[in-house]
DNA sequence: TATGAATGAGAGTTCATTCAT
DNA sequence: GATGAATGAACTCTCATTCAT
């Protein structure tokens, strides 16, 4: 007692919140710098205190970064999910999901995640642990399509197809967009990747769809002939 | 014979060889390793030489790093090209380079083509000059898909769907499959890779296309429901 | 005791002790071997420690070696101002200053200053920190110069010259002398150099010397004519 | 033969033109960046030709860098020389020495002289050689000096003072105002540093000399009181 | 819990020098 | 005589990690 900052720290013991502080500034400092680049000192800096606390806390430079790449996913994860159970309607859903990947909100305090995901697959190439994390995520995440998909196939509003197949292929497509998205490949920027992703969910789900700059006009999707 | 790169290297000048020796041994070691932990002494021990004079040859790892890119994209396109090029019908020239993705010839004497991608992508996002390279490397790509679109809306086998938008979309999907089997995620072999990117082809362009596994029966694509 | 320096390392952090220790080791490594030839290495050597935490310390070798200038002017400057104050008249003050330049105490602990000046300057020809730390020194040095010059007009033992002028004569004409001496040039050992220092002061200021090994004699310095 | 280079190299051996040609691009090297930075890829590229080659001349970059300390003593004893040869009167020759020596000649075609004698002494301090090569050269230059002494007694133009003491209190003030030139001392510029020596020289040899600013008027050198 | 001090094990890069041609 | 290729031996600096306090 008498230290303020544990009486700071509130709901958690105090190890805990000190823990979190400095998953969280890996995690920012990760996504500024890369995997590659991250220094303990780095970390440390940020939160404030010293390499050695941080080895206190992790015992490896490796288990931080698997820490955080844990919290990426779980923040990441939790800010798509909220958003998407907020709408109703199944493709609605689809199309949250779409916009959440492509324009993530400014808000979250956790920055620039798109590069963070594209260095996060070149870590797990060689960190099992990560590997595992990642695979967790994404199977997580194909649930969730899959699961959108069921529901909307219940409500007559998509046809019959196979949801894990399409999870597997609509989740695919959504990370080869965001990959040139956070190449900053001039060929796709976030509406294009939007459409893309839109369009093909319409056309294999066989909902109607009519992309915003056509809305009004009688043209669909750029892969439905009328 | 009918290959000039060969016979140029032939008669070219011991340094030549010499330098493309190393760039080889660089990629091996890197698509062994990753980028993170390529290291001069190792490229020099895999060619036999010391780290000196991998230096002397690039001046800078990064730019022995980059050659190795270089290198890498070069060999992957002429392979994949050749391949399309020398199947006849656009469907089939499809559905080559999509095997070429994701079911690559063993007899490449290049390693473990899928974890490189990942690796180089993380590369690029810090690297300007990866970054380039790497772009133009899909441009071209993107490319020969939007050719091949072309070719079969001029015979009549394909719709009249955009075939930029198209290429764009197709390949990212084939990136995002390729991205599951790179990481070993078990959602996505490369059976199922190739027959959702297939699937996504016929269903987009409006071609028949039935499935290895299902041919002889009266099953089509997952997504093209009878 | 009546140190007051001593006294506040005494007291002070071990960190900045250790830094002093360090910076002194530097100083005995560069009077050895030359900055150009002095390595991180033997300093760590020298204080009985690792090359990593000379770099910890300082951050860069040259930090390092700019450090362990400064702490050469101070000991030179403290050194030889202390003896000279102890003295008194303005002649003999000058006696005195000439004699510590080339007959400096063997009981200080810094080794051959002499070499060190030499080689100090040729570093200061590209090295701005340094450049700038020994402009000062030789401020410094003129200052008091010149001060004992003023002194002595004031009693009317020396004549009214320039004092600034006078200063800047002097010190050259000390550090020319006392470079043949670094160099162990034959024409000049410290007796010869005390001596035409001496002479040119006299004659110059006007105040009667007599060389030590004429004393007893009629005869006056080299340069003033009976 | 067929070897326009060696046709080219005119009066001298092939191979002694080119060792020079490659002394001289030494010299020229080590000027602008100092006897610690000069490597042998240096000296190859201003002369235009292969460190192989300086190694096949010299052998040692030792022995290529005291070649170099000679001929920059040769090309500067042998201006300074001519020029005072072609002044008449004892006085004169002196102060024509001194202008050589703050004020050298641009049009001599080897650069910046003054920082290569500080660095120099540095080099001397712990190479034999070159210590001897540079003592050599300080002893011809005493001796000059003491002739023009010796010169200037017979003529009357001097008093009798001992012309070896003078010529070694002489080239030290030189050396040393020399010293605070190369080194940019704020305190002294060319034009002081003759002043000063001249004002010396006059003072100690008992010859009238009224510094260039003064002329005209009745005052003296700051150093003969009226 | 927290940290400053300390270090070992490299990593990349430099450069004089060697040698086959 | 001339050089490109090659290398060994350093050297500086980096950084995760340890440890006494």
């Amino acid at each position: 007692m008498g230290d303020e900052r544990t009486a700071v720290d509130g709901d958690g013991s105090a190890g805990d919140s000190r823990r979190e502080e400095l998953v969280r500034a890996a995690l920012e400092v990760i996504a500024e710098r890369g995997f590659a680049d991250t220094r303990i000192a780095d970390v440390a800096a940020r939160a404030g205190t010293s390499p050695a606390l941080v080895i206190y806390y992790f015992e490896t430079k490796d288990n931080l970064l698997t820490e955080a790449v844990r919290l990426a996913e779980d923040l990441w994860y939790d800010c798509g999910y909220r958003r998407m159970a907020a709408v109703s309607g199944a493709a609605a859903r689809l199309e949250e999901m779409i916009c959440t990947t492509f324009m993530p909100p400014a808000d979250v305090d956790f920055p620039d995640l798109g590069m963070l995901w594209v260095d996060l697959w070149a870590r797990s190439l060689r960190h099992a642990e990560v590997a595992r994390v990642r695979q967790e995520f994404d199977a997580r995440w194909r649930t969730v399509i899959a699961e959108v998909v069921v529901e909307g196939q219940a409500t007559g509003e998509f046809s019959p197809v196979d949801p894990g197949e399409f999870a597997t292929a609509f989740s695919a497509l959504l990370d080869g967009l965001a990959v040139q998205i956070a190449l900053d490949d001039p060929a796709v920027d976030p509406e294009t990747a939007c459409r893309i992703s839109m369009g093909f969910a319409a056309a294999t789900l066989g909902f109607r769809w009519v992309p915003p700059e056509l809305a009004g006009t009688a043209a669909g999707s750029a892969f439905t002939e009328s």
